[in-house]
DNA sequence: CTTTTATTTAACCTTTTGGTTAAATAAAAG
DNA sequence: CTTTTATTTAACCAAAAGGTTAAATAAAAG
């Protein structure tokens, strides 16, 4: 068992289309495996195995309701993944670190005249 | 060339721990490939892979001075997955939207009477 | 030129991932 | 009970991921 940090295994997840459309479609709510399994080319078990990855990174929670196994969506399970990516977020908003500054600062000088625009 | 979209290249990138990790110590500055691979228990080929899996999903840039080869933060890079996950970002905000709302409801309900419900 | 330093490529290996089909299980329905 | 519906498990497979060591390449230094 090797147990991936958290982390990673959410990340993981989340490197799939057919994972990050699954959890697209639940966002408007609950669907059973069958009804979600509906739009992709493939099996049911392999959308089975993409559950068990979504749920065991904690972004599903699964109910049952008679032969149904209702998938619902854990947003809060994406925190993680959204802090860690945070930490970065000033590193492309404000483009002031380091050399960083120094190119801009020519980029500056070669746009004399123009408004001020972050990035590009 | 199995080119996979940009979102699953970039999440993929980041489902390593010593990728994610490299991105953090390029955030402080440039680092050339031994320097950035002292401190992992790897060999230098592996660090070379990741740098090649990071460059790929536009992460890192590479310059060249003389034999080094420096690496570069590129941050804007994170910006679609942070986008992706913005979208979810109100589902764990706000907590109460369609039915989860009745389904909270109906936990509360359910949990008066009931004691632990069973386990595995 | 030869050597040293920095990094990559090649070849290989093992584990994980993402998919398949066939069979098993769970619960409702006849 | 038997059948139907929903879903999972088992067994298998090919390709990708993540690592290794040994050899190749690039540029500077002696």
């Amino acid at each position: 068992m090797t147990s991936a940090d958290t982390l990673s295994t959410i990340f993981a997840a989340l490197s799939d289309p057919t994972r990050r459309s699954i959890l697209g479609r639940l966002a408007t709510g609950e669907l059973g495996v069958t009804e979600l399994a509906a739009p992709y080319a493939m099996s049911l078990p392999a959308i089975t195995k993409h559950l068990k990855v979504l749920e065991k990174a904690g972004l599903i929670r699964r109910g049952r309701s008679a032969q149904w196994r209702p998938c619902q969506l854990e947003a809060k399970a994406l925190k993680p993944a959204d802090d860690w990516i945070s930490a970065y977020r000033k590193h492309w908003e404000e483009t002031f670190d380091r050399l960083d500054e120094y190119l801009l600062e020519i980029q500056k000088d070669a746009a004399k005249g123009k408004k001020h625009g972050k990035g590009k």
